[in-house]
DNA sequence: ATGATAGTTCATGATCACGGAACTATTGAA
DNA sequence: TTCAATAGTTCCGTGATCATGAACTATCAT
């Protein structure tokens, strides 16, 4: 009998604090995976959503910053794991916070996001 | 003959990073700091505009941090450092984000700080 | 079962932040 | 001009955090 892996947790959106939003998005690895996250616009696997070939044990622990950040559910399918913004959730406590963030990302490091920053915005979930 | 104090260094706005701007408004502190410098809507010394009793290694070392995100300028008047907001140029450069990140700290605590924040967004200084 | 896959957890060295103590400019007064 | 007060800065030790390799775990495919 295997034991079944544990459960993500998940702050709940009063937990979520606007220093730990910024703190969590002021790292250029985590950053880009949210932006990475935004651009797809759909779910996305840890390595997938990852910039560049960073150890896996780097890449679980930006997961995790970002996961108890309250900016990303992370949900196992398989032996993956798959992640998905809680942009809508985080825009309705910290309005126009995560939409000005994502903007100035792309204007600053290449704008190939920009255009789905918008509807990231829009979207009702 | 005494020698002068070295001035403070400021990072052009072109090396302003997104990422160091939202490290520095990440800590509870600096925050704090940044929002009483908005709601001041002037020039305030280091001590004035720290919250609490923090020794004055730890303020100094946090308007430090502001100062080379590119948040403030500091300024020496006499015995004391005068620090004002870079808003504007730092809104020139990301738009929307301090606000934002301001209007939403002012709603997270208490929400006096707000009224003013819109009044920086219009400054032109 | 076995191997492959996708992550997690652990341990460790490197880096960073806080805060006390000592130091430095500047102002104001004697 | 010397002296004390003021407002910070700099230095440094300690404790916390971060990044990563190594070992481990759950799940899927065969």
């Amino acid at each position: 009998m295997r034991a079944m892996q544990r459960p993500f947790l998940h702050p709940a959106l009063g937990d979520v604090t606007l220093e730990s939003v910024l703190y969590a998005l002021a790292d250029p690895v985590r950053l880009a995976i949210v932006c990475k996250l935004t651009s797809g616009n759909c779910p996305m696997n840890c390595s997938s959503a990852a910039p560049d070939k960073l150890p896996k044990s780097t890449q679980s622990h930006h997961y995790q910053v970002l996961r108890e950040a309250g900016l990303i559910r992370s949900e196992r399918r398989g032996t993956e794991v798959v992640n998905t913004l809680r942009c809508t959730e985080i825009n309705a406590k910290f309005p126009g916070v995560i939409p000005a963030i994502l903007t100035a990302a792309s204007l600053a490091h290449g704008a190939s996001v920009q255009p789905m920053v918008k509807d990231v915005l829009v979207r009702t979930d």
